[in-house]
DNA sequence: GCCGTTTTCGGCCCGACTGTTTTCAGTCG
């Protein structure tokens, strides 16, 4: 069962307790979305914290909630979630995904209209919508009929949320908008903001902040994008649009002097926001993106403006807090205690280790597309005083044995002449290779010899079961010259999910062989995923950050995989490759 | 139903926008 599946139930939870009395169970309502959010954003999959009886690590999953998942993955369902639901049609659930529809909307529509069968209830809510039978219901009318028939429309067209994006895909759409946005002669500043600045592995939409004292001309300019589908709602202080690939944009301003809480407000998370706002109301101030209201002596309440964010989170009694933290994991309580980690940061990187050249290696997978000189050049470019090209290892069912081995020892020559003439940027002779289904690695000893250390990682059989796949990336990293585990899940995001494996038996072994966990910078990988950076981290296993390039211009991926790092918070001790190049040759070389 | 730097009981973030309402309900972030 997927977080997404699993979350889809517990919104249902919250639903059906709406639909029977939303007063009444008002509290229960938000517990169950804010567990459904929680657990739908969560970069772990909660089916293995579950196996791992760790459901307690997520925030919103008390006591209550956390019996009824065990519940559910023992059995399959839920007796409290059916003595919830019950009474409440089925058929409103698949309508709580299009976007505008929610519980009380959804309900009343199946209701009036008698509309009984879930598995066709979209397409017979627009069937009678173009009937014009939704106009004449009441609490609706001729706009309301026309925007659900849009609503259905664009969700079936993936538009809008329904589709995440990957990261820097996101950051080249923010870009575009941003930067029309700023034509405006009424804004003086505009930032991206929202989950992209989080550096979240996937982004919903684009929010942008701007600062002006003139906000309805910029939003009149917004609006006016020109490769803008749609407006989806205009107001006088914000305004969302839809752009023709499909992406939601939203936009907010407030006046300079007030801009450092709109920073604050729009950048979320949500959970992170409402952690910040329950702590303030108990010193007996309330924030919002206007700033701090307070009552002031004449008993009156006053709003208290702040430009930048800084001032913002120090006038509620906090540290500012890195926007990667800001997911209400305890962050906010050792921002009180100012006792924040000093994050890593991109300039602290002085090496990357998994570099894919176009030697002619014939390898298992795909080659690089430039050669080792030209990636060199790069290297220096960024001032790394390293660089370690790990191609993947010569295919080893179209060669003998001695056909890789002859093939890896040119390659070496190649190599170590650069390590004689190479003393600005030091270079590492690596290999990504393949971990087999029974737990070899690809390559014998007399091949592996050649190398100053391997990254090793899984290729294939990506379906094991738990244990022997466990056992599988065991032996593989059991080889000396493994010293990198490289992509440990294998995730691709929106494509594939991370195989079944024991994390903790992994991060005991790598502990105690001081093995490396590779965070792979790889925009549909971000490989190990920030909440498994973390638990190593606490584990107190070290990584290593790489780029995974195949070509020159791959290198600047970095910063995506400094942020996943930051995400799970990681301070410059926890990357092996902040090290200058004598220590860590040291530790690769065990 | 969750949660803890005045609490294990008694609170629970804050505001914008839209449509169908003549004063607000529903949805969203």
């Amino acid at each position: 069962m997927t977080n997404k599946e699993v979350a889809k139930i517990l919104r249902n939870v919250a639903a059906s307790y709406a639909i029977k009395d939303e007063r009444k169970f008002r509290f229960q309502i938000m517990a169950y979305q804010r567990a459904a959010d929680t657990i739908e954003h969560q970069s772990s999959e909660i089916r293995e914290l579950y196996e791992e009886n760790k459901l307690d690590m997520v925030p919103g999953v008390g006591s209550s909630i956390k019996s009824h998942l065990q519940e559910l993955f023992k059995t399959g369902k839920v007796k409290h979630f059916d003595w919830v639901t019950k009474g409440v049609p089925k058929s409103l659930f698949p309508l709580l995904d299009i976007p505008t529809f929610g519980p009380k909307k959804a309900y009343r529509i199946v209701a009036e209209l008698g509309l009984k069968d879930p598995e066709n209830v979209i397409n017979d809510v627009e069937k009678l919508a173009k009937k014009g039978k939704i106009a004449s219901l009441p609490g609706f009318g001729e706009k309301s009929e026309k925007d659900i028939l849009r609503a259905i429309s664009e969700f079936r067209q993936k538009k809008g949320k329904t589709q995440r994006m990957v990261l820097p895909y996101a950051f080249d759409l923010a870009e575009k908008v941003v930067n029309y946005v700023k034509q405006s002669e009424a804004v003086i500043k505009a930032y991206p903001l929202g989950s992209l600045r989080r550096m979240m592995a996937t982004v919903g939409d684009i929010d942008i902040a701007v600062a002006t004292k003139n906000p309805i001309a910029v939003i009149k300019h917004f609006i006016a994008y020109p490769y803008k589908d749609r407006v989806i709602e205009e107001g006088s202080t914000t305004a969302s649009i839809l752009v023709s690939s499909g992406r939601q944009i939203d936009l907010m301003t407030q006046p300079p002097q007030s801009f450092g809480s709109l920073l604050q407000h729009f950048t979320g998370s949500k959970n992170h926001n409402i952690h910040l706002r329950d702590y303030a109301l108990k010193k007996g101030i309330s924030l919002s993106e206007y700033g701090i209201k307070k009552k002031v002596e004449s008993g009156k309440l006053k709003v208290e403006s702040f430009d930048t964010e800084e001032k913002f989170y120090n006038a509620i009694g906090m540290d500012w807090i890195p926007p990667e933290l800001r997911e209400d994991t305890g962050e906010v309580e050792l921002a009180i205690q100012h006792k924040l980690p000093n994050l890593v940061e991109l300039s602290d990187i002085k090496g990357d280790l998994h570099i894919h050249s176009d030697y002619p290696i014939e390898p298992s997978h795909d080659l690089g597309h430039d050669s080792m000189e030209q990636l060199l050049e790069k290297a220096r470019k960024l001032n790394y005083e390293y660089l370690g090209f790990s191609e993947h290892n010569p295919s080893v069912s179209k060669h003998t044995e001695e056909k890789v081995y002859s093939i890896l020892a040119r390659r070496k020559e190649k190599i170590e002449q650069f390590k004689s003439n190479n003393k600005d940027v030091r270079v590492i002779n690596l290999l990504e290779v393949d971990i087999l289904a029974c737990g070899h690695l690809s390559l014998n000893e007399k091949a592996l010899s050649t190398l100053d250390a391997a990254i090793v990682a899984i290729h294939s059989s990506f379906s094991m079961d738990k244990k022997k796949m466990t056992k599988r990336i065991i032996e593989g990293l059991s080889n000396s010259k493994a010293r990198i585990l490289g992509h440990p899940t294998g995730r691709l995001l929106n494509q594939r999910s991370s195989f079944d494996f024991d994390f903790d038996e992994i991060l005991d072994f790598c502990k105690k062989r001081s093995i490396a966990l590779e965070i792979n910078a790889w925009p549909t990988r971000l490989d190990l995923p920030d909440t498994m950076v973390r638990q190593a981290i606490q584990n107190g296993v070290k990584l290593i950050i790489n780029t995974d390039s195949h070509a020159v211009w791959q290198m600047n991926l970095m910063k995506f995989g400094v942020a996943v790092a930051r995400r799970g918070w990681a301070v410059k001790n926890d990357i092996l490759n902040t090290m200058h190049y004598n220590e860590f040759i040291k530790w690769l070389k065990g």
